[in-house]
RNA sequence: GGGCGCUUAGCUCAGUUGGUAGAGCAUCUCGCUUACACCGAGAGGGUCUAAGGUUCGAAUCCUUAAGCGCCCACCA
């Protein structure tokens, strides 16, 4: 037997498990074709971060799904990656530069490039030993970064595929553009800030007539670039005007009053300044109306030439002022108002977003090109379609509702970046002629015959990439043994935050390149919170758990639990360090009974194997049977994703029927060391995906070949369910509980033994058979079991089922507290009687509800008349 | 303006198809009984947000309302 520490303390195991699972090989899958294969695409964590809450999280319960698919014989294969993450990664290293006085541009291209690698290159190695850190079982050997030399390739190919397919095309279209990134954005990528802002009211002087029309903006400066008024064709005010002009004040331009439906009569004036540079409604009401635009801010937010000589040159803000000032100077600044708007911000860097009209990349998100049957279908409709036929499972389903409603809005997808760090476009131009070439190799030459070409400077969009990544990371476009065998992948977990972002783009991108899906199943987990519900920000030490910090203090384990145990599919989560401080206990409680259990068997009896025939005693009979409805039970949870509900259920076995009840009856002699052995490696393999260092740690002790990682879930076995017995223990268990209740109850110190005599009528047999373990469970001194018998006077007296039981507590005894407590007692019986018997006289009830639940009333009823009878003969002798 | 989620014991939450409410923590009372004080035994604590409805029966299904939170949308 081997010396086992009193405690697990986790940290002088983890790692060193963790390498013997890695070098091992058991998270490198084959492509067996006798085995199903089952497959997740981590999503890849930026390769800035260091680990926060929510890869934790991610990584525990993917562990948990790939694990239990290993151990039911699934070839599993769980595929790590990082991805490069263009303008968070670029902003990072840019302000690290910054802080050495440096910029991107000083630097050049290709020397800022090497500066973000090195970067990169550490914190990926950071992330990698993270992820190993939280006991991710994932394919190392198969790693994937969204820049390797084959993901490129993919992405590139997946370019020209749709270039050439018409889907790709450059545009000048209003965009997202953030002038401290200096790219454009794509519209989820922008955030909303509320903000208190000011409504302006301006006069516009109507021409050739003695009349003004007033609009009303948040922004001034656009007015440099108005080229319209619009308003509502019903409303009264306006009607004459409509087809007139005015001048545009300041500018002394002449621009039409149009008349459109969207205009709402009922904000601010009713008349609405259009710039449809500057602003994304302008731009499509321009559109509609063949209105031309004026671009009067730049990409640095700075005034145009075109805002005029006065104002080029300045900031937004500055311009802003010098308009309001001139204007008032002119007595058209009517008034302004406390306005509270929504302000577009940069979602990586929170800097206002200009909108403008820029010549960029877009994928036509509504263009039918995809087959399908006769007819062909839009990327969109494609995407629509796979999950509404059910090809894409989503839990929990009422987001479903949420991805249509975001892909029935979807606009075609600004791609193209103006930032250096990503995948370039592969587009190539040739000065000399104008051609413009598409291709996934870089051309020789053009076929004008120049040879010198330039390429795009742009990169693309992250989530282009990205979206790619369930079947780039698997080899496409090569025909790979790994694409063939394990795309589509089976599950994808993630965050309900990137369902658009991220899983919306790969079901757009997949299903275009592949003709297949990306994944069956989306798994969405919550966010995580703070013990007060708010979101834990890095800014904000005090409300931040850190992973790592909590690893080194309770252990994986008990945090993988804690992300587990009483979160539901989709909704937040709330964590705080008790919490993970009891999932702590529990793992030591697991511990402790395989340290009990090791104490008391030898070593033959750890090798020779468990056989129904070792099933001696009724003890035995109830934990086996509570056993194999355990496996049952959280087998079926695991299948349907339940794993809240698996891992309670194993919580529950664990503390209160293995190790409150079962362990405590096996000291002494009922001691079953074949039972023991059986019970605690089913149990440890029942929870290994859950908590796997600690079980494998254990599993070290007890004579296995194989690592528990490579264990076979257990299968229930109906052989093993003793239905009489477990009716008899869950008795025995009652009869020690009320015992225990009356001696805590009377002040009976622990330590004290008392005297207790049952009257077991025709289960005598039986408790005689356990006068051991009442007599140790109770603390009896001396204990009479018989058939029946008189009532026993100044004795405290139960009524459990058809038992009577007295204990004789003579001098502690306080016949007026014990009669009152009988009254108390006999109270609480006869009301839940009369309920019951309210119940069985309707007659709707007896025939309408179904028969089991009308005889199990009845059998409860004949309970309660039995011991309000015995309680009632007992209370007569006072 | 649309849509969604939450509201259950002091706190954090479970409650799979409707059958008289559960856990952990916290509180109180005891206790070092040969696995564990990261423990054991016992106790208290809930008209399941409100009001209607369906049903023999509702925390669970339907309707309405309130509070909190989130997402989407082109109120300038």
């Amino acid at each position: 037997m081997k010396e086992i520490e009193k405690a697990y303390e986790a940290y002088k195991y983890e790692d060193e498990i963790y390498n013997k699972w890695e070098t091992s090989g058991a998270f490198t899958p084959n492509t067996d074709k006798k085995k199903k294969p089952f497959t997740i695409s981590m999503p890849p964590p930026n390769a800035t971060g260091t680990l926060h809450l929510g890869h934790a999280t991610m990584l525990a319960i993917q562990d948990i799904m790939i694990r239990y698919k290993r151990m039911r014989g699934f070839s599993t294969l769980w595929l790590p990656g990082t991805d490069h993450a263009g303008i968070a990664t670029q902003n990072r290293v840019e302000k690290l530069l910054a802080e050495k006085g440096q910029t991107r541009h000083k630097l050049g291209r290709e020397k800022f490039i090497q500066e973000v690698e090195r970067f990169v290159e550490g914190s990926r190695n950071t992330i990698r030993n993270q992820i190993r850190k939280m006991g991710a079982s994932c394919d190392w050997t198969r790693e994937r970064y969204t820049l390797d030399e084959g993901l490129s390739r993919a992405v590139k190919n997946v370019f020209v595929k749709m270039y050439n397919d018409g889907l790709i095309y450059r545009g000048n279209r209003i965009v997202n553009w953030c002038p401290r990134c200096s790219s454009t954005l794509a519209d989820d990528e922008v955030d909303y800030k509320e903000q208190e802002a000011k409504l302006y009211y301006i006069k516009y002087p109507v021409a050739c007539e003695d009349d003004f029309i007033t609009v009303a903006t948040v922004r001034p400066e656009t007015m440099l670039g108005d080229t319209a008024v619009a308003v509502n064709p019903d409303d009264k005010r306006y009607k004459k005007l409509i087809g007139k002009t005015v001048i545009l004040p300041l500018q002394n331009r002449n621009i039409p009053i149009i008349a459109d439906k969207h205009v709402d009569m009922n904000f601010g004036t009713g008349a609405l300044k259009m710039t449809p540079a500057h602003s994304v409604i302008d731009a499509e009401l321009a559109q509609k109306h063949k209105i031309q635009s004026i671009q009067v801010i730049n990409e640095n937010a700075k005034m145009t030439r075109e805002a005029g000589v006065k104002y080029e040159g300045l900031s937004v803000k500055e311009a802003r002022n010098k308009v309001l000032e001139d204007l008032n100077k002119l007595g058209l600044l009517v008034k302004e108002e406390a306005f509270t708007n929504n302000l577009s911000i940069c979602y990586r860097c929170k800097t206002p977003i200009e909108p403008l009209i820029s010549r960029q990349w877009f994928i036509a998100v509504d263009k039918p090109v995809i087959k399908e049957g006769s007819k062909k279908i839009s990327l969109k409709q494609k995407a629509l379609e796979v999950v509404k036929k059910g090809k894409i499972e989503i839990v929990p389903d009422r987001f479903n509702k949420i991805y249509f409603n975001w892909m029935n809005n979807l606009h075609d997808w600004c791609i193209s970046r103006q930032i250096w760090w990503g995948h370039r476009l592969p587009v190539y131009y040739c000065d000399e002629c104008g051609e413009v070439i598409v291709s996934a190799e870089p051309p020789k030459k053009c076929k004008c015959g120049e040879f010198r070409l330039r390429q795009d400077p742009d990169t693309l969009d992250t989530w282009f990439s990205s979206g790619l990544w369930t079947f780039s990371t698997l080899g496409w476009p090569d025909k790979t043994k790994d694409l063939d065998y394990f795309h589509p992948t089976s599950v994808m977990e993630t965050g309900y935050d990137i369902l658009f972002f991220w899983i919306a783009r790969m079901i757009i991108m997949t299903t275009y390149a592949l003709h297949e899906v990306p994944f069956e199943k989306v798994y969405l987990h919550g966010l995580i919170r703070t013990r007060e519900g708010k979101k834990m920000s890095k800014s904000d030490p005090a409300t931040c758990i850190d992973p790592l910090d909590m690893i080194e203090k309770y252990g994986t384990d008990a945090l993988r639990l804690s992300f587990i145990i009483g979160a539901t599919p989709g909704n937040d989560l709330r964590l705080y360090e008790e919490k993970i401080a009891g999932y702590r206990n529990f793992v030591n409680k697991i511990w402790n009974a395989s340290r009990f259990t090791l104490m008391n068997v030898d070593e033959k009896h750890l090798k020779s194997g468990f056989k129904i025939q070792h099933i001696k005693t009724r003890a035995d009979k109830w934990i086996i049977t509570k056993l194999q409805l355990l496996i049952k039970d959280v087998t079926d949870d695991m299948e349907n994703f339940r794993f809240s509900e698996a891992g309670t259920k194993i919580y529950n076995f664990t503390w209160s029927d293995y190790c409150d009840w079962y362990v405590e009856l096996s000291k002494g002699e009922q001691l079953n060391p074949e039972v023991l052995i059986y019970i605690l490696k089913t149990l440890l393999t029942l929870i290994h995906p859950f908590v796997p260092f600690v079980t494998e740690a254990l599993w070290t002790h007890l004579e296995e070949k194989d690592m528990l990682i490579h264990r076979k879930w257990p299968e229930f076995d109906k052989n093993m369910i003793f239905t009489k017995e477990v009716k008899e223990m869950e008795l025995l268990h009652q009869v020690i509980a009320y015992i225990r209740s009356v001696r805590a109850e009377y002040g009976v110190a622990p330590a004290k033994k008392v005297n207790a005599i049952i009257y077991a009528g025709n289960k005598t047999q039986f408790f005689e058979e356990k006068r051991d373990s009442i007599m140790k469970m109770g603390r009896l001194e001396k204990l009479e079991i018989l058939e029946k018998g008189k009532k026993v006077p100044k004795a405290v007296s139960l009524f459990v089922s058809d038992l009577e039981i007295y204990l004789p507590l003579s001098d502690l005894i306080d016949l007026e507290k014990e009669k009152n407590r009988l009254t108390k007692e006999i109270k609480i019986l006869e009301q839940e009687m009369m309920v019951l018997k309210n119940k069985l006289n309707n007659s709707n009830f007896v025939s309408k509800a179904p028969k089991e639940v009308v005889e199990k009333e009845k059998i409860r009823l004949e309970e309660l008349k039995s011991s309000i009878v015995k309680i009632n003969d007992k209370l007569n002798e006072f």
